[in-house]
DNA sequence: CGGCACGTTGAAGTGACTCAATTCGCGTGG
DNA sequence: CCACGCGAATTGAGTCACTTCAACGTGCCG
């Protein structure tokens, strides 16, 4: 499953993982060759595969090159919450370089390239270029404060508000990570996954997603999340993307097509 | 408010970090002498204090001497959502070490002693002692674990449940912490605070934790948790104390009274 | 004694759930 | 080309868990 040793992939991955870095963190050039210096395998997976499973011992983190991952958790009962949506660029299972056990699940939502990151070699590259491993730990701290917000988003907000902020956040973070077109960007989850997500039966889903859509807020079709107006749809989930740390200002952010706060 | 340089304060303090980290990693006995030359300020604060707010800029970082701190988000509307309940011994936002706005507020739930650990000793600290660096990440990654554990417990469990599972977790840390006498340990919020915590109204907390009584599983009262019967109440919440990433071998568990996983 | 916070209870309302049927889109095979 | 199957979306109807509202009990403290 995983492809021999191949530079060029390497350096995709590598490059990857210094442009998501960078979203939230500065980095030295030093500390950007200390990073191209890792080697990690990669992998390509086919849809609605477990990469790594509750109560596994992983050896290396998953850096997502393109594609979809999710994480969940499974029931005794065999019922699902899925925890959070990972887009390209994202490292997934990162807490498993410092807990032994996975709690939790992770598997491809859509297709998906991935790279192993090896645990001893992140280490090392910790233990040279601290400003990476700040940079790293802070990507695990926006993590949780995404976590945050799905337990008020599930504790406070009904059924429609909640789809909605949900959406929101995922606009947001498909943005800033360079992949969306304006007003528009993928959500390859079926009414039932978005269900699973926010606490909400497939039935609810269904007719909170049409709310939205006789108001004019957004629209999901076909692996799709369409934006019909921002404004409406953010202000109707209380949404404030301060939570995410991002720099909305920073020029991947412009790049991506222009004002976040409008249309 | 914050008390002047005092020796033996900080070495309270300091102790108290040494040990809560002890609790799931290994410290060299340098590790430990790098922590112990951290001399921060301490203070106390009464019940229902904002130590810091929404939107705050934190300078330092709270380690819990004493008492219990919350975490919460507060939306426009003014509904609160409890995020995390810390026992004495918990660094209740560690994550302001990287993430420069808080993205939630943080409180005193009874009355408090806290150190301030300031943001640049620690710094200091992480590059000196990598370890140690290594443990308080592992800190926020087990934080992270526990509210992943929240969502689902709210997407999933219906009241009752939901309930006997917040129990769970709040005796299984306390008894970590060596706070707790068997069978019992104090959960300082009245019903309308567990419900924010656990996403259900006042009353359906009253009612969950009637049929918790009457079941003999677990008792509410005057700010106290009493455990009746643990494999009733854990099999109820379907609770899994893997999350929490502790040692449940470790002497501390054995010495707060002895087989967590009967009576 | 009065006030207050907290817990408890009953009753009525409702948002979300389950169940079940129908429709839609789409790929496949006859 | 059309019939068929299948997964997904949609719809309606009935039920239920949890909510809100409102009242009342209880213990504590000034």
């Amino acid at each position: 499953m995983r492809s021999p040793l191949d530079t060029s992939a390497a350096q995709r991955a590598t490059a990857i993982l210094v442009s998501t870095l960078k979203r939230h963190s500065q980095l030295s050039s030093a500390d950007e060759r200390a990073i191209s210096e890792i080697r990690p395998l990669t992998s390509s997976v086919p849809r609605g595969k477990d990469l790594v499973r509750q109560g596994d011992r992983p050896e290396d983190s998953i850096l997502l090159l393109s594609g979809t991952l999710a994480r969940y958790h499974t029931l005794a009962n065999g019922m699902r919450q899925y925890l959070q949506l990972h887009p390209a660029g994202d490292l997934p299972d990162l807490q498993s370089l410092f807990l032994q056990i996975m709690d939790h699940s992770l598997a491809s939502i859509e297709p998906a390239e991935i790279a192993f990151l090896p645990h001893g070699e992140l280490r090392r590259l910790i233990l040279k270029a601290p400003q990476v491993g700040f940079a790293l730990w802070r990507h695990t701290l926006i993590d949780a404060a995404i976590l945050r917000q799905a337990i008020t988003n599930q504790g406070l907000r009904p059924s429609t508000e909640r789809l909605a902020h949900f959406l929101c956040e995922r606009y947001t973070l498909v943005r800033a990570m360079g992949l969306a077109d304006v007003g528009t960007c993928s959500l390859p989850l079926n009414q039932q996954q978005i269900g699973q997500f926010i606490g909400l039966s497939i039935v609810s889903v269904n007719r909170a997603a049409q709310r939205l859509r006789k108001d004019r807020c957004a629209e999901i079709a076909a692996g799709k999340l369409t934006v019909l107006n921002w404004k409406r749809l953010s202000a109707r989930a209380a949404f404030d993307p301060m939570y995410l740390h991002l720099d909305l200002h920073a020029p991947h952010m412009r790049l991506a097509g222009g004002r976040l706060e409008q249309e």
